[in-house]
RNA sequence: GCCCAUGUAGCUCAGUGGUAGAGCACUCCCUUGGUAAGGGAGAGGUCACCAGUUCAAUCCUGGUCAUGGGCUCCA
């Protein structure tokens, strides 16, 4: 007698061994047609396996996240085996799921093209149509290996390979495709009908920039129509706030042939810059940094001394004078040593904080580059702060205070948290990495939020830990970081007197809430679509006219906002209100103030805000105050 | 850096082996209009750059540069 227990609680008692597809379908022919596979004691199994004890089973159907996962790896096998049919001499080798969907990476002699790629998707509903089985069978490595080889098939040869030969490896068959697989699969490829191809890509075997390049077919597939039609919105959606496009659209920067990887900032992205920056700048001396400026070019024997020549010399940008060799600064911890290192320091003046708007360049792989994301010139709201080793966790802990606050000031509420511990390549004692460690998942622990640990993910010379933040559509961005260092401040010869009149290296704690200005104002401007709160917009009203008749009231009342602080502009054109509020609602300005006889003769301003919000008419000095309260 | 795609007016994009097209934006004229596009006219391009094939190249071929999607990398 075998008792299956049911995620209900409920329990199904059978005299012989079972199959999950058996037990579906004896709680429901409903239940049989949804199921996709099983999870039996925890493990997901195909519908095929056999239960033969007593065991908890749940039935995955395609309302189970685990079902949609499992769709999207078959639709990856139907894409394989499309590509067979249409490309016997293809290759397979590996296709994963991913976010919304998947990959296949295939070898062949070309890369597939778009019109390939139509044609496989063509291939794959009809073998969707043809619902062929999909039939698992097993198989010792070393037969494994000989099947393959015999195939032709020489990438799932080496993988399996690599696989210890004491395994046993499961095939998925369905009509004359075979792939190796760990599983589980749908029972058949009728399964599979929401599913598109998307794009083809190259890829290195293995992720090796070493080896060859294959070409990859990305696909997305869900369970339902409709969500993949959502999907699909979502995608041009996010195009539509790609900062790339709004910064041209709201002329805030552009970049050109001429300085690859490098902004040209246009008055209103630098208003927005410098609206950013101010507020930084702000946080730095409300929180006892000491803002410095060191120079972009530096001799060589810095970099030398700091170990960047050795390790990224192809990564800088370099210079030569009078027979010197200099570089560009790709980072600013070596200048703020610099800074550091005049005088002799005290322990008494510990921890010493500086900051820096520091500009930055890193010759960055051609392929890299994207917008304003990923550039050779960026300008970091770094800073370093030199203390003792006692002082690293109190100063870890006011350092994530402050950066949750900074996030939330930019709109930004959800933050993950990441612990990156010891590499396998690294300098220190195991005893100072064991402390700096501690110091940070202490000062994480004391704030009381969730953090996740990466281990091996620190860098060589401490651990560090990140800040991903999450924007309005769901993706998460890595922007700050902190990271204890005990070994550029000694290559850099910096040290302080301590109590008892030694001589001390101090810690350099690496931190910045930002990162990359550049970055994070691509990051605003995604995260608001270009409709920026006020305090950060870089046009914050228009006052628009009616007529000609009201262009000195605008202008007196345009001056007078401006003395006051606000970035305001006038549109005294010779254009109807309709042009103009359509000009600059999608200019998304936050405020439009409308003057006409009325307003002038009544000494007032009729306000709109941004998204057809009618706020009336109001007195000039409420105006005044519904901006300030925002600014 | 590697693979693929792309590069035409300020922007978004059509198009063709034989003197280059649209919409928006811009300039001028008419219009003075009350909450998301009033009307008319005009100006605007070495079709990314360099070679080659051709009587003729924006179009075909090769190279270079840049951009985009990925891969690799990200101190």
């Amino acid at each position: 007698m075998i008792t299956i227990r049911l995620p209900d609680g409920s329990t199904r008692s059978f005299e012989n061994p079972v199959t999950v597809a058996q037990v579906a379908a004896n709680i429901g022919a409903g239940l049989m047609r949804a199921a996709l596979a099983g999870r039996v004691d925890g493990q997901l199994v195909d519908l095929s396996t056999a239960i033969d004890r007593d065991v908890d089973l749940a039935i995955i159907t395609d309302k189970d996240e685990e079902g949609l996962d499992i769709v999207r790896h078959s639709t990856a096998h139907l894409l394989a085996h499309a590509v067979k049919e249409l490309f016997p001499e293809a290759q397979v080798t590996i296709g994963p799921v991913i976010e919304n969907g998947f990959f296949y990476d295939f070898s062949y002699k070309r890369p597939f093209t778009p019109e390939d790629l139509e044609l496989i998707e063509k291939r794959m509903a009809e073998i969707s149509k043809k619902d062929f089985a999909v039939t698992r069978e097993v198989m010792g490595r070393d037969e494994a290996v000989a099947y393959f080889k015999g195939l032709g098939e020489a990438y799932k040869a080496e993988i399996i390979e690599s696989i210890p030969a004491s395994e046993t490896l499961s095939l998925y068959r369905q009509g004359e495709f075979v792939d190796l697989c760990r599983g589980p699969h749908v029972p058949s490829t009728g399964k599979l009908k929401v599913f598109k191809l998307t794009h083809v890509a190259g890829a290195y075997w293995r992720g090796d920039s070493k080896n060859e390049m294959l070409t990859r077919v990305y696909g997305t597939a869900w369970t339902k129509k409709e969500d993949q039609e959502a999907y699909l919105f979502r995608l041009e959606e996010a195009e539509k706030r790609d900062h790339r496009r709004l910064g041209k659209q709201l002329d805030l920067f552009h970049i050109q042939d001429e300085a690859p990887g490098m902004v040209f900032w246009h008055p209103k992205g630098w208003a927005l810059w410098q609206a950013v920056e101010q507020y930084m700048r702000q946080v730095y001396r409300d929180n006892g940094y000491q803002e410095i400026r060191c120079p972009q070019i530096l001799d060589r024997s810095l970099w030398e001394k700091s170990g960047h020549w050795e390790n990224f010399q192809k990564n800088m940008f370099t210079t030569e004078s009078e027979s010197r060799d200099f570089a560009i600064k790709p980072m600013n911890c070596p200048g703020h040593v610099q800074v550091f290192n005049q005088g002799i320091r005290s322990y008494r003046e510990l921890p010493i904080r500086y900051g820096e708007f520091g500009s930055c360049h890193r010759n960055e792989p051609s392929g890299s580059l994207h917008g304003v994301m990923r550039v050779r010139g960026f300008t970091q709201d770094d800073g370093h702060i030199f203390c003792t080793e006692d002082q690293i966790q109190s100063e870890v802990l006011s350092f994530i205070q402050l950066l949750q606050k900074v996030y939330k000031d930019f709109g930004f509420e959800d933050i993950q948290y990441k612990l990156a511990t010891r590499p396998q390549q690294r300098v220190g004692s195991d005893e100072i990495w064991d402390k700096a460690e501690s110091a940070l998942r202490n000062a994480l622990e004391s704030t009381g939020v969730a953090f996740a640990v990466l281990p091996g993910e620190g860098a060589f010379y401490g651990p560090k830990i990140e800040f991903h933040l999450r924007d309005s559509i769901g993706r998460t961005w890595q922007c700050g970081t902190i990271q204890a260092d005990f070994s550029m401040p000694g290559r850099l010869g910096a040290e302080y007197v301590a109590e008892d009149n030694s001589k001390q290296v101090p810690v350099m704690l690496h931190r910045a809430i930002l990162g990359s200005l550049e970055r994070f104002i691509g990051i605003l401007i995604e995260h608001y679509a270009g409709a920026l709160p006020v305090w950060l917009a870089p046009v914050q009203a228009v006052v628009a006219t009616i007529t000609s008749n009201q262009v000195e009231y605008a202008e007196k009342l345009v001056n007078t906002l401006k003395e006051k602080g606000f970035r305001v502009n006038a549109d005294l054109r010779n254009e109807k209100i309709n042009y103009k509020i359509r000009a600059h609602s999608m200019d998304k300005v936050p405020y439009q103030i409308i003057v006409g006889d009325k307003e002038v003769s009544s000494h007032t301003v009729s306000v709109r805000g941004r998204g057809d919000k009618d706020l009336g008419v109001m007195t000039q000095e409420a105006l005044f105050t519904l901006l300030q309260q925002e600014s």
